[in-house]
Formats: structure tokens, C-alpha cells, sequence
DNA sequence: GAAATGTCTTTCATGGATGAAAAACATAGC
DNA sequence: GCTATGTTTTTCATCCATGAAAGACATTTC
């Protein structure tokens, strides 16, 4: 049985992510026409639809959302050879995976981690669940639970704290309405809170963690947040206590073949100095600021 | 700057694995001058030399190999959708994730797993480290730690004790001479325990861990094994007692998405029915037996 | 409602990738 | 030392994948 070019799987999430042909033909340097031959190719390789195509554009159907998921991983991957390929090359690019609020938190701080004067780019990626560093998807990862690997370094990096939060002076109408992230998407343990705590009264419900924020803001009701994002709100306060058996640590992780990399460690060390300049706000202890 | 073809992965990988051009050939379904020149391209668009090329084969560089152990990860995730993609075609593949022992385990009651009569086959891979099951690079994998990725299913499978042993009637000349894997091999936290508690008398290095027994066997040493290994092989005694700090929880995962997957749920079934029954062996009890 | 703009798809000529075969070379066996 | 067998590499004719352009069709705009 003749396998299934990988190319082909390339071009399928271009034109996957771009909703079409002719995007994805730009994206990759093709044709369209040659573009839509390929997809056909590889529908018919693997023996089903992929795609829902009409004059418009391609949609993915049931099956392409699957496949389209598995080869992001692939991706990944390719990025991180391409990274590696710089290595030499004098331009290089720092991957760093974090979790919503983090990568919140670095892009508020963006100066902190690299300025133009830097001859690295760095690449953000969010994501909830766990980056496979061994796999070298990306080069600095941020995470709740120590590693266990030995191929990796980690540093630790303080506490984190969490705790609902609710507008200011909104009162106690919101006591019972909840607002949280769908079961599916609930991947850390102060997603999966309000629906494992708070019996069935969870009124709102996101697909993203970053809509929490928005939604508490306007006064839709009540959500668990991380204390470094609530406490930084002024327009948000505290709606409970600290939820304690939320509590955890975290830890700055690379890979340790990586760890003669110059830019890698660079942004690795500024990482760790503003999680380290803001750890009170992390841990909860709420120092008084606007 | 034009991406490099991700068929080029595929097939350097095959290169590296085949030794030389010819075996790739005939691997992908290409002449080997076309593998000659793709490789070639491949190298130039990376911009490193990745083979010593001999009349004789292809032997990676050094650069070579980290490439080929990067897209290995690429290679798992291809095969993770080709087995997905004969899920509708009748013969479906299931792929199982675990250390040497466990391997090896199921190695020896393969009939307890999977026989003629199923209609699945069995896709064994043998990995330290752990598997990434949320990119679905294997179906079923074994692990020495809870999961908390709540994409994933886990079962409780008993507990793994760890012991010295050494061959029977060996004496005590044994005593300083301890075996073991190379310390960047060396993942899991039994493979390390020579390394930190026996104070530099390691005696002889392997890469593998499945070579401790044979050598163990041979009366070249001792080494820190699993119990149910050990004790199983009527060659061998505990060269003292269990080290209790080894002693861990397993359990079987799998992605909670594969559920309603009858094949794989057959597998992690048996896969646990064998556990269970070897559950005294695997918790050190020393059942005796032949 | 007609025109304009954007899709995807088809047609067809072309050129670059491809394989067969030969050449060049190393190794193993006797 | 010579032959046999296995490599890689080169040569060259072929053919298949490709792109340009035209066609078909939906959607938006005026």
C-alpha cells in the first residue's frame, strides 16, 4: 500500500487553516489548481472527506477537524526544525509555551523578554495542556508540575494562587452565577472548579480561558482567575477567599541539550525574573497597587 | 525563504534508518538516484551536512542525528493518523506505549493480547520515556505516573517494587559491582538509582536496559531490576532487599477520545487482566514459582 | 437585476522530477 | 590478486506534476 506523502499533509492544514485554495496556494507556493489536485489526492488516500467545498471556500468536515488536530502536532514539530535549522544561520527564534494568563502577563511585559535590540524572535504559543518539550516543539515551556524527565531542566518559579472574582460592587446578585470554560476545554484543575464545586450553577459558558476575564469585567457574573490577574484588575475584586487546594507551583522548563543556547537561556533567565519580580502578586498576597 | 518539502523528513528519515539509499528506495517506493537527490536537496535547504556518504552507505553526522531525533516525533504522529485511517477500512491497528519490562512482559503472553483471531494487530513500541497520548502518536500507553490531562483516561494498574539481583550462588563477590545504562540514558528513576546511591562503583555501562539481565545472568554484576522480572527468572536472586524509594504506581492511558474505540478497548482490557495477575509478582511478594 | 469580485475547477502545454541503465567504486570471498 | 556483489553516482529519455488561463459558479455591491 503506497503511503501517504507528508507534503500532502502540509498543504491539507494550509488549506485548512486559510478555509481555502487559494490562501493556502499563497501560503505555500502553488497553484490553486495544483493545490485542490493534492487535497483530492490525499481525501482519496485516506478514504474520506475531508473538506466541505463550496464556490466560497473549503470548510473542514467532521474528519478533517480529527486529522486536522493529529497533524498539528507534526507542525510542531517542523517548527522546531526550522528553529533549529536558524540556529546556524545568525537569526534565531525562541519558542516559549505558556498558559493563557501567562502569556497574558509576557505580552503586557513584552519589554522585559526581548526588545528589538535582541538578535532573537520569540515565538508565544498558548496552550493549556502540557508542551511535549522532549519532542522539542518548543524551547522554553512553563509549567504546573515539576518534570519528571531527565532530559529537562527546570526551574521553579513560585506559587500560583487562585480565586473567584467577581465587578466591584456588583453586590451579591452574582453569588450563584458562574462563568466558566466548557468541560472539554476545562484542562487545568481552576477550570475544571466550577463545575466540579459549585452544583449545576454555572450560568456562562467560553470556550476560552481569556473570555473569563471579559466576561467578569462586564459584570456577568463570578470566575475563578489566577490572583496575579484578578488583583491586577482594578475594576475586579475578590469574591471568596483564596481557593486553596488550587494552589500550585510552577516551573520554568527547557530542554537540557539546549542548554548551551545563548538566546534560549537569555529569555529563560528574564522569564524568571519577572514571574520572580511579580511572585507576590502570584501567590495571592494581594500587595496594594492601581 | 521556501519551506523545506516535509516528504523530505520522510524520506531522510528512511536514509537514516536504511543505512543508504538503496533500502530507503525500496522503503518509500523511489529509484535510489531519486533518494540521492532529495537528500542532497534536503541538506542544501538545511544548510548542515546530515550523512557520511561511503561507497558502502549513509552514516548520519552528529547534526544528522539530532535532525533524525527531532522528526522522529513527526514520524510517531504520521503513524498515529495511518492507523486512524484504517479504522473505517476493517483492519485497524492498535499501538501500545511501554518500558522494556512491561514489553517484554507482554512479550512473553503475547496470547493473552492479541491472537490470529483478532482483528486488530499489535504495534509494540518500547520507550523510557513518556508518550505523548494527547497527540495521539499511540493508543495505550503504560506510565509510572498519574495523568492529569484530562483528555486522557487512566486506570490504576498495581503497584512496581524494585530489588538488586544478582546470580544465584554468585556470593557476595558481587558485592561493588553494579550494573547499568549510560547516565544520559538513564530515564526513569530505577535506571538512575546506581548512578546516585552506589557511590562510583558502577561497573560496566550499557544503553540498553533490557541488557542488565543478560548481563545480570551472565554473573557480570548486580543490578537494581523490577521484581517481577527478577523474580521470575529462576537464574537469579535478590541481592538484598526491595528499595522501597523505587517503588511506584502504574497506570494504563489512554485518550479518552478513543472510547467508543472497541479494539483498543479490548487491548487496555487484557493489558490490565495481565497486569492483575501478575500483581504480587509486580509488587515484589515473591510468589514462589519455578 | 446587472455588474463586479471572489471563489473553485478544468484544460492544456511545458519543464522539472523521475527511473532505467550504465559507470564508478568499495568490500568481501576465495 | 581477481571476481562477485553490493554500494553510490551519473547520464539521458520520458512522463507526470505543475502553472497559466479560461470556464463555471456563488456572493456581494451598486
Amino acid at each position: 500500500m503506497k503511503d501517504i506523502s507528508w507534503e500532502s499533509y502540509r498543504i491539507f492544514l494550509d488549506v485548512a487553516r486559510q478555509g481555502g485554495l487559494t490562501g493556502a496556494a499563497q501560503a505555500i507556493g502553488l497553484s490553486p489548481a495544483t493545490v485542490g489536485r493534492r487535497v483530492l489526492q490525499l481525501e482519496e488516500a485516506i478514504g474520506r472527506a475531508l473538506f466541505l467545498r463550496s464556490q466560497t471556500g473549503y470548510r473542514l468536515t467532521g474528519e478533517g477537524q480529527a486529522l486536522y488536530e493529529r497533524l498539528l502536532g507534526m507542525e510542531a514539530i517542523a517548527r522546531g526544525v526550522e528553529s533549529w535549522r536558524q540556529e546556524g544561520q545568525g537569526t534565531s527564534t525562541v519558542r516559549v509555551m505558556a498558559g493563557t494568563w501567562v502569556t497574558w502577563l509576557v505580552c503586557e511585559n513584552m519589554s522585559a523578554i526581548c526588545t528589538g535590540k535582541d538578535p532573537f524572535r520569540l515565538d508565544l504559543s498558548v496552550s493549556e495542556r502540557r508542551a511535549t518539550l522532549t519532542h522539542r516543539e518548543v524551547d522554553v515551556g512553563l509549567r504546573a508540575v515539576e518534570p519528571t524527565e531527565p532530559a529537562l531542566i527546570s526551574r521553579p518559579a513560585g506559587d500560583v494562587a487562585y480565586a473567584p472574582y467577581r465587578r466591584k460592587n456588583a453586590g451579591d446578585a452574582l453569588a450563584d452565577r458562574w462563568l466558566a470554560v466548557s468541560e472539554e476545554d476545562a484542562v487545568s484543575a481552576y477550570l475544571r472548579w466550577p463545575h466540579e464545586r459549585t452544583g449545576n450553577s454555572v450560568a456562562v459558558i467560553v470556550s476560552r480561558p481569556r473570555s473569563l476575564l471579559d466576561l467578569v469585567r462586564s459584570g456577568a457574573g463570578q470566575a475563578v482567575l489566577p490572583c496575579f490577574v484578578g488583583d491586577l484588575d482594578p475594576d475586579l475584586e475578590r469574591a471568596g477567599e483564596e481557593i486553596r487546594e488550587l494552589r500550585h507551583h510552577q516551573w520554568i522548563v527547557a530542554n537540557s541539550e539546549d542548554r548551551h543556547r545563548r538566546d534560549i537561556r537569555t529569555v529563560s533567565d528574564r522569564l524568571f525574573r519577572l514571574l520572580k519580580s511579580h511572585g507576590d502578586l502570584f501567590a495571592g498576597k494581594r500587595p496594594s497597587r492601581t
